[in-house]
DNA sequence: AATGAATGAGTATTCATTCAT
DNA sequence: TATGAATGAATACTCATTCAT
């Protein structure tokens, strides 16, 4: 999650003893250094307990450093949340592809559990993201990109015949939603281990299954 | 959504006439004035932009009278927040109510309808008071209150045979972020229209009922 | 020049002891002990260099006590110029009052005398009030007292017959800036001693009367 | 007030080819766009709100360059002042070149005017070069080349018997400051117009003219 | 019960200046 | 000469909360 590499800026070698102090890096680094310190303090500490001294602090350069990467506190996190939805889209696209093309309920079946493991695995992170502070965004603006992919599946599979999807997009805002839901009433009860994940992600993809398509038998053997 | 029935709280001719100047009021009244209060300042400014003082200028108290009724501007918001689930619930049970007790389907339509009236007439309360400031509360500990009322109705349903419900709370769950996510969505895409609400409404009710009762034919004819 | 009384507050008597800590004052005593402070500071360490932290410690009262009494730097800053020019008029009048109404020599002389004098005495007072940090108010606008108050005493002189003054304020504006640049050039040049204090009053007044009736003889005898 | 002549520092050839790209540039070159850019800025936004990095961009070079033709912000406002100090000198000195030797009377009569003349057209360059930001050189250090040419004339006059004048620095200190006084009043009350300009100079030289030689004559008719 | 004067903790942001390259 | 990434000092203002009256 973290790019190295300022391996062309300097000379092989001379980074690591000489660059402690006052030295350019490479813009990535610096970036991402900030991020890593910023994610890390925002879990650990929340959003408004820490400061861009803090953050500065972190990732070991100056405060008016930070102001050269980022042009406000707000700005760093607006790239915290993107990062968090493009590596969220990344790996419930790596895991239906895992799946064969045509086996759409192993996909949804997938994107169920993927997704239900990647919040689960990852609540604090998304909380501090998504729900402190920045209220505006909360309407999804951020999360389109997981509501698209997922309305793209849909369609294939209605297209396939395999479901009977009116309207894609407004059924993607629903599975995300439950899922989102299911996933929040996990932590809140303190159900997040390994067996409860499973009866969660079996109910989900039940429920879903039998809601997108009831003519068909479903089954849900050999998981 | 406007508590009514002040002038109830003292005896009747006493009010109007003494407590115009500086005099002790029942604490019922005094509350509810800076709930009030407090409400229209949050809608219109936004909570971090409304301080004790506005609001304690807007019931019309001095500055020190708020913490004889509130702990903290938090307790204030959590007041707010119990306020509007009640309400919330309340009207949810008089649309189911109004229907045949054992006609399952036309009390989930109603819950539905219902749920998605309430909220897309009253996004801006909404959101001032659950998602704005206090992210800890979000995962629904003041939701419990609708989560389990619908749970309710999924298990008589289930009980009379006319659902299949396995975990009644979870899809109680399910189907209660399913409802916020449209709505949200509604609001995110401006797609707030009357017509607009019942095709999500009649969108939701299809998906639930299919989901719940997957042998079963469903029809959603005469709305 | 700091009014006191918060007798009318309090008790008498009870104020000395208790009030060390969280008592409520008079408001004048307050906004003057915060002057006070300022003025002091500003003379000191320049306006920049000194906080609000700084003048709330000098008049012993918290931070936020300040914006009580003032709602900026800046106005505070307005207070002092506003002090300044009112008991530089104040003085001014009262050594003209010191002379025979008719006698408009003496009460000329009396003018640049006791202008030079105030001026010299307060310079570094006058300097922080006027000439740091707010450049816009440089021209005059708060001088404008000094300035009618002088081109009244013209105009009576004119009207008596004993001076030729065509436009009384134009100048009231002459005669003011060349006490102001004499008494400058006195303390760039660092003689600001009694004698040289004397030599330039009686040159600004020599050539003042000069200028104000070229037909009479002059005489600046007897001091 | 505008340098001129960069072209001739360089060889010619030289500089329209090659300096084009990154390239040393002769140093007055390089000094004189930095004080261009920063007199436009200054004026444009004032001088706090210029920063460096402004008037480096400005000129076109880098933050660091700025700093090898400069010691700091100040120095460059110092240099400022001194440019329009000597523009100032150089247009008074032609002024009065302009009337014969002799003609003391013409000559105070051309500094006057002239002297208002470039103030009123230079305000905002003078208020800025002045009167912001460093009170401590208001005592007219820079101002002292203009006292100084004053003096002379004044000196000149009283040796011819035209004029008498006891201390011919302090008349001139006066006399500058009068015209700096009524040429402020001017702007404050917004009578900068011709005729006002009119109006003010001559006010100016008869009350000069008349304190300096009380015992002759003095008219001013044909303007 | 009601008041409101007093408190004081808490921080994002700018920008002149440096210096390794 | 020229660059520009890095530095870090420095500060006004708000507002929830208290408590003497």
């Amino acid at each position: 999650m973290t790019p190295s590499g300022d391996t062309a800026t300097n000379p092989p070698g001379t980074d690591g003893e000489l660059s402690q102090r006052r030295r350019t890096k490479a813009p990535e680094t610096r970036a991402a250094a900030l991020m890593e310190a910023a994610q890390r303090l925002f879990i650990d500490k929340g959003i408004a307990a820490t400061s861009i001294d803090d953050i500065a602090a972190g990732a070991q350069v100056a405060k008016g450093t930070f102001y050269l990467y980022f042009p406000s506190k707000e700005a760093l996190l607006g790239a915290l949340q993107q990062r968090f939805v493009d590596i969220f889209c990344e790996r419930l696209q790596e895991a239906m592809d895992r799946q064969r093309p045509g086996n759409y309920h192993a996909r949804l079946k997938a994107w169920v559990e993927t997704g239900l493991e990647i919040y689960l695995d990852n609540v604090a992170l998304h909380d501090v993201v998504f729900h402190e502070y920045r209220p505006e965004d909360r309407r999804m603006r951020n999360d389109n990109a997981v509501i698209a992919q997922l309305a793209g599946l849909l369609k294939q599979g209605d297209g396939a015949g395999f479901w009977d999807v009116e309207d894609a997009t407004l059924t993607a805002v629903i599975l995300f939603n439950a899922l989102h839901g299911v996933a929040d009433d996990a932590v809140a009860t303190g159900q997040t281990g390994a067996s409860e994940r499973k009866r969660r992600a079996r109910a989900l993809t039940r429920f879903f299954e039998q809601a997108l398509h009831p003519a068909e038998d479903e089954d849900d053997s050999a998981d």
